[in-house]
DNA sequence: ACTCTATATAGATGGTCATCTATATAGGGG
DNA sequence: CCCCTATATAGATGACCATCTATATAGAGT
């Protein structure tokens, strides 16, 4: 016997995601992202592919570690920086179920209206 | 013969995904995104789901409208939007290449730094 | 023509954000 | 111990954004 358990998308789940996107709402930390696919790399070598001062990079750095979507390793003076693509991929799974008509959807449980 | 032409992520390339991006780095927008993944939807229909006054909603929409993740369909006085199921889709293949290590990366010119 | 409803526009407000300069911290090498 | 380099923090600034109220537009029914 399968029995299936929606799964209803909270408030929470637009609020969580909402902030992670935003974090990748920048065409510059979707260019680290970019690089960072390739492998690991440190701050200063991120830098290098950019205009901006080291402090505008440690703020960006800052913002993709704190949503989860790089981490971060500390060898010395250097920084090191990650792709946590579990993240990555948790992310982008959640975009493709949200355009997606599934049965867990907020309009269920409505009529589809025409505003009759 | 196969040639296989690298495609180059460009500076409008971040640009223009991290704009299409912003307009869903915001929860509401993002239940809008839900609620019309069940189908076509009248503004007062999904003003239902909210809190916020029309005027607010109607920003909305023109900001999903305005990047292409939505469409409108005027109807008398109805506007009746739909996603852009292609737009949506192109979206989540840009973030997919881009946590991908793919051939076209930004750093494949580049030796693996270390800082040395 | 009048009125009701749906939607858009204008302008204001309080908040957030990317970026800068200046400065602090902290590790490594001579 | 001092200096150089890597990185973080603080504070400021100008831009943008979500939301509101007030008002305009515009279609539909009586």
């Amino acid at each position: 016997m399968v029995i299936y358990i929606g799964v209803i998308r909270l408030k929470s789940d637009y609020e969580n995601n909402a902030k992670i996107i935003k974090a990748l709402a920048d065409p510059s930390r979707l260019k680290i992202i970019d690089i960072l696919s390739c492998g690991e790399r440190c701050a200063c070598e991120i830098l290098k592919h950019f205009d901006f001062t080291q402090p505008t990079l440690s703020h960006h750095m800052k913002v993709l570690a704190d949503c989860g979507l790089v981490e971060s390793r500390k060898e010395g003076v250097w920084n090191y920086y990650n792709l946590n693509t579990t993240n990555c991929n948790k992310l982008i799974l959640f975009l493709m179920n949200l355009i997606t008509d599934t049965e867990d959807c907020i309009c269920k449980d409505k009529p589809k209206s025409t505003c009759e």
